[in-house]
RNA sequence: GCGCCCGUAGCUCAACCGGAUAGAGCAUCGGCCUUCUAAGCCGAGGGUUGCAGGUUCAAGUCCUGCCGGGCGUGCCA
């Protein structure tokens, strides 16, 4: 018991890191030297190869091949006598490389483990983490548009993704809900109100609001003073100009939380962590860098000079925390919150899920806060930046130009476009299981076209691109799905107590080889934070299922070989249903 | 000017922090449904990884320079 616990919270890939780690170790008398283990590039090659051999055998002066023979030879010795070795097979190939083939008996193991604790598929990590997770964080002004479905769903899929593994996960949506627009909004509410079903229809559309408050303030000046001094109230805490602007918030929030609730990300009131919150302690974050030395007055404005901020002719480049009319910034709002999430929450882990158009500022913010000690040494501050969407003409969206792409209206035409296709391959089911259909499968397309490219990467705004159905996409993973449970409902006898008992065909062993590896996916992407490492898997996963379905027949198959495949099958449901949960992805029974 | 990111098949993207013959999908062409859902499977063609050097057993990956693109750069967020 205490040995397959054990093994459960390790990786197929750590254990066999472990073994060959050591034996490599012991072979080269370098006590650092990493095996590096990574999965086989060729399936010829075996199930994983290990690579840090020639890399110990340059640092001891020894022959590659040589060193990986005695590490082979090592290997052997350690799992002499241990009936529960993983190992199959070592072998040298090539310059040094050492090509590791698991047992069938260790992976038919392994699999039985999962049927008895499908939880156990993916272990927590020994160390509990608190890690906030910043993300989403629209401005409130505005309706959210495609410009924010990136940082939503990445910031959804990270907090799964720690979540699972046992980590405490604190949620900030850092919403933008105060500032010099919210006094044009406020004087255009108090200018409607007067009407209050008419107010209640502008603020339907929040974008349309926005341009008629934006084209009153360009084209009435009258109007754009009472709207500079709404601001100046607002920010005196005028108590009638809050309660204006607190009903504009709610009504802003609604719709931010009709588009979580669509599209199925874990954003709730209570992980709200506004720009305003922190209106009272941004005096107190200037005059802590003031008494820490930090502060330097420059054309009228406090900010920080620090040294790694320089041009290559020596010219330093401020952080500005107070504007010279004494307004505060962005710079101090973000400072203000690394300490509370320092200080206060104690956090090993701050993550910013922002586009990376912003990297430079948090660059500075990140060095002011360690500077001044508002962030302590063990907390990892670390901005997850990602690609911007693009228009066909190769430039960025601009919500001044009016062609942004609001976010309601592309989950809705990505949910109309998939009833149009789950009502063309599949006519016979009822309408209002198709309508249910599309609605996982549309939202789920758009999620997944997000998560599944690398997050750093730019790309140009498509509705092909973003809704399509085929390749590496939402569909075909549910695709897969529909076919394990359709397999599964067919099984009269039910499938609970179905074990693995043989892995007759290659399809088979690749395909358990391949659920048990997706631990391996989630660690890495809790690690380096890119979700489509995650995808990429799963992608996989759902090809390696789709060649066994296609070359095993299950249940035509004879009892014994039937019941192990039907296990495989179950084995393969809970690797989608965890893997995809992660994505924040629910699965269907048909499609 | 300076800084960061990027350049991979016609198109959209991968490549597990230096590994063996750079992989998928879309599109094109050709096979597979009286058998568990064909939203599928199998096969074919398609590449000097922007260019030129360097580092080493090994470079799409690291370093330098150049070309091309994007973004940012003292009072927006």
């Amino acid at each position: 018991m205490g040995k397959s616990t054990c093994q459960g919270m390790e990786n197929l890939r750590q254990q066999l890191s472990r073994i060959v780690g050591k034996a490599l170790r012991e072979a080269s008398g370098l006590a650092d030297s990493e095996p590096n283990v990574i999965t086989a590039s060729r399936p010829q090659f075996g199930d994983y190869q290990a690579n840090g051999v020639m890399a110990a055998a340059g640092r001891s002066a020894r022959k590659p091949r040589q060193l990986a023979e005695a590490t082979v030879e090592a290997i052997g010795e350690a799992q002499e006598g241990d009936a529960q070795g993983i190992i199959a097979s070592a072998a040298v190939a090539g310059p040094g490389f050492i090509n590791l083939r698991l047992s069938d008996a260790a992976l038919v193991r392994h699999g039985n483990a999962v049927l008895g604790d499908p939880q156990a598929l993916i272990a927590p990590r020994p160390k509990r983490q608190k890690i906030v997770v910043d993300y989403s964080s629209p401005n409130l002004a505005k309706e959210m548009h495609v410009g924010h479905l990136r940082g939503t769903v990445i910031g959804d899929c990270l907090g799964r993704v720690f979540e699972r593994l046992g980590h405490e996960v604190i949620r900030q949506n850092h919403v933008g809900d105060w500032g010099t627009q919210f006094g044009m909004l406020i004087a255009y509410m108090s200018e409607l109100d007067a009407n209050a079903e008419l107010l209640q229809a502008e603020l339907e559309d929040l974008e349309s609001f926005y341009k008629a408050a934006k084209g009153k303030f360009d084209a009435d000046a009258e109007f754009a003073e009472r709207a500079r001094q709404s601001v100046v109230r607002l920010q005196g805490g005028d108590a009638e100009s809050l309660q204006v602007w607190r009903r504009f918030i709610d009504e802003s929030l609604r719709h931010c939380q009709d588009i979580y609730q669509c599209l199925g990300v874990d954003l709730q009131l209570s992980d709200l962590d506004a720009e305003s919150r922190y209106n009272d302690e941004l005096p107190g974050v200037v005059s802590e860098l003031r008494e820490q030395g930090l502060l330097e007055e420059s054309a009228g404005a406090q900010c920080v000079f620090l040294p790694e901020f320089q041009s290559k002719d020596g010219e330093a480049l401020p952080v500005i925390v107070q504007k010279s009319d004494g307004g505060y910034l962005y710079a101090t709002t973000d400072l203000a919150s690394i300490r509370l999430r320092s200080r206060n929450f104690a956090a090993d882990r701050s993550l910013y899920v922002v586009d990376s158009r912003q990297s430079l500022h948090f660059e500075q913010v990140f060095a002011v806060a360690r500077a001044a000690g508002f962030a302590s040494a063990q907390l990892s501050l670390e901005h997850i930046a990602h690609g911007t969407i693009m228009g066909q003409d190769g430039r960025p969206y601009k919500t001044r130009s009016g062609d942004v792409v609001k976010l309601a209206d592309l989950l809705d035409e990505a949910v109309q476009r998939a009833f149009a296709l789950v009502s063309e391959k599949n006519p016979a089911l009822d309408e209002g299981e198709r309508r249910k259909i599309a609605a996982t499968v549309g939202i789920a397309a758009v999620k997944y076209a997000e998560l599944s490219k690398n997050r750093m990467s730019d790309y140009v705004f498509d509705w092909q691109t973003m809704l399509s159905f085929d390749g590496n996409t939402a569909p075909y993973l549910l695709y897969a799905c529909t076919r394990i449970k359709s397999v599964l409902r067919k099984h009269a006898e039910g499938s609970a107590a179905c074990r693995l008992t043989q892995l007759a065909s290659g399809e088979e062993r690749s395909l358990l080889l391949k659920i048990l590896q997706l631990p391996e996916f989630v660690e890495l992407v809790a690690s380096e934070c890119y979700p489509n490492l995650l995808c990429n898997y799963l992608y996989e996963l759902a090809g390696s299922f789709m060649r066994f379905y296609e070359n095993c027949p299950i249940l035509k198959a004879d009892a014994q070989v039937r019941d192990s495949r039907i296990a495989l099958v179950r084995l393969a449901e809970h690797a989608f249903e965890q893997g995809l949960a992660l994505l924040g992805i629910e699965t269907l029974e048909r499609m």
